[in-house]
DNA sequence: TTAGAACTTCAAGTGCACTTTAAGTCAACT
DNA sequence: AGTTGACTTAAAGTGCACTTGAAGTTCTAA
């Protein structure tokens, strides 16, 4: 039966996220949460953090540094319970970063897929990866897989 | 105009491929790209590997790392140009990951979604987050964000 | 009250993916 | 022939995200 008090250690808190005590500790440095302290010095972190940790791993799979995660939490206040609105704004901004993260790894998909349709590793004619020449004179070639257009030519 | 011998220098690699010419030489010591060399000892690329380099790029924003990519890209073979059936093999491991990738990251979006229209990070009534209690027996909660789902009980 | 698990700090170490530096060589142009 | 820019190597350095180690303190249960 958990504490009473509804603050858990650090131990509990590592188990319950997944995520090591030492990097917890590291994250407390580095401002991402927060907690406080018992007469002996220990922390003791609120539930709240629990959340703050499950999104904090959910950035960092998207692909954000812990800088930019920090910027993002900073949107949600420490002391205070997040409010409904505090949130909405938070996740609006989150969705946008996912619908275009998703976006990406989507035209990546439909261009390997359109890939093996014309064997464009073996054959001289595809014009996703061999389009590299013409695309020599305009900076950087070849990477038609990673967002350029084929057809936007200087 | 391009050499005769579509044979490139790093420095050509970099510009069309993006990638600074430190990058190139430090994946040709971890075996991701190959070259030959000039009497001079100077290193010169086969235009596979702007495909090959392009390949690696997108891996590495689908979040592999270059051990990962090095392996995956042992399938296609250096010495010989690779054959649609090559090429057919890699990409469709690659579209499975991709799926997993593209899967994650939306369920992620649902979830987020889910919690904006029940407020879960303010009310403690969200069966999203506020689910740690239950969780908590069980090893390691709050963590429905990145997978779990609320409902599997043990 | 005492054993042992869990906690504390701070500094140093790790692994990945590169970049930078230094000292030199090569290639192309005038 | 000389200058300039691109190239060469090996080793050291960087930034991120942690982890490990050492030495000590606190909490909990018997």
């Amino acid at each position: 039966m958990p504490a009473l008090d509804s603050e858990i250690t650090i131990g509990e808190l590592a188990r319950r996220s997944g995520v090591a005590t030492s990097a917890l500790r590291f994250y407390e440095s580095r401002g991402l949460i927060s907690s406080t302290r018992t007469p002996g010095r220990q922390r003791r972190f609120a539930r709240a953090m629990l959340r703050r940790v499950a999104f904090l791993q959910a950035a960092q799979r998207v692909g954000l540094s812990l800088d930019e995660i920090a910027t993002a939490l900073r949107a949600l206040p420490e002391r205070r319970t997040p409010t409904k609105a505090d949130w909405a704004l938070l996740s609006r901004s989150w969705r946008g970063l996912l619908r275009s993260r998703i976006e990406e790894l989507e035209t990546l998909q439909t261009r390997l897929t359109s890939c093996i349709g014309c064997g464009c590793l073996s054959l001289k004619t595809c014009s996703l990866l061999n389009a590299d020449d013409r695309a020599a004179g305009r900076g950087s070639g070849a990477r038609y897989l990673l967002g350029d257009s084929p057809d936007e030519q200087g």
